[in-house]
DNA sequence: ATCCATGCAAACCGTTTGCAAGCAA
DNA sequence: TTGCTTGCAAACGGTTTGCATGGAT
């Protein structure tokens, strides 16, 4: 608990660096969508995070978790995913590992995964077509195997 | 010319095939839009469909447009790309070569790629993830890399 | 005191939906 | 003839914008 209040002053203060150097103001508001984004695990979309917030009783409005997120992604705080459905999903990402996703197209869930050739593949891409690479995104899609002790189950609720 | 001729064909009768079983219409509309993917490359959008084909002076509505993509998604004559901005991307994708994007961050320009080591990495997910994966999407973001060539060229430019 | 940031509501725009008319089966 | 498909326009929903108020500097 300790270690993770630390780390979140750590957070606030390369926000409050970000917003210095680039002439931002230091606003109430910035820091508690912070927090509020920092305080919580997973992958979240602006109307989720505003809702969320209302619940909180905070005044907040939809304009100012736009302004304030793309604030964030400037800075590497927050990533954004536009995973296939049109509605932007965001995710903490200060020091966590990279990784990637596979969604699973019958329920939607998303499990992160994390493979090392990933980094081969961009060398040799950036190698290959002449470009710095400066982020990626990799998404998988399919659904569970089924398994020998999920048909087991299945026939025993059956 | 003849083959790419031949090839249209083979993808009609797959189009036509996909309507049959699955007790859709074989209607005029349908075919013609997917003559219209078919015989321009590169990726488009709805909009951009749907202009052009008012151009050619067809009658046609972005419903039908809509409508028509899903028919070619699902029997995979069609690939569906959320690149960043919230507008779906679509490519035809019969028989071209299985292959990833490269995205310039300056310039919007996509550029194709492939790498077997995916292949890897997707079999390497599945197993740990006890997922079987239907398809995926890797997208570099980046820029071209400041090549010599290039410094001189712009020095005789200024 | 300045003028950037906020909250609110309206505008925007890609996509979906409702409906009457058309046409494949 | 039946009822899926079409074109059109309205609705929808996530995101952006305009504007008056508020507050960081």
């Amino acid at each position: 608990m300790k270690e993770s209040k630390e780390t979140f002053e750590t957070i606030k203060k390369i926000f409050t660096e970000y917003l210095q150097s680039h002439g931002h103001r230091k606003t109430p508001e910035r820091y508690t969508i912070l927090k509020e984004i920092y305080t919580t695990d997973g992958h979240f979309d602006i109307e989720t995070l505003y809702i969320r917030m209302k619940n909180n009783k905070y005044r907040v409005s939809r304009a100012t978790l736009y302004n304030t997120i793309e604030l964030l992604l400037q800075c590497n705080l927050v990533t954004k995913h536009q995973f296939g459905n049109n509605c932007a999903q965001f995710e903490k990402s200060f020091k966590f590992r990279q990784h990637d996703h596979f969604i699973n197209l019958e329920t939607g869930k998303v499990i992160e995964f994390c493979d090392p050739r990933l980094q081969e593949i961009q060398s040799a891409v950036e190698e290959q077509l002449g470009v710095e690479i400066l982020s990626h995104s990799l998404i998988f899609y399919g659904r569970f195997t089924e398994r020998p002790e999920t048909v087991i189950l299945e026939k025993k609720l059956n």
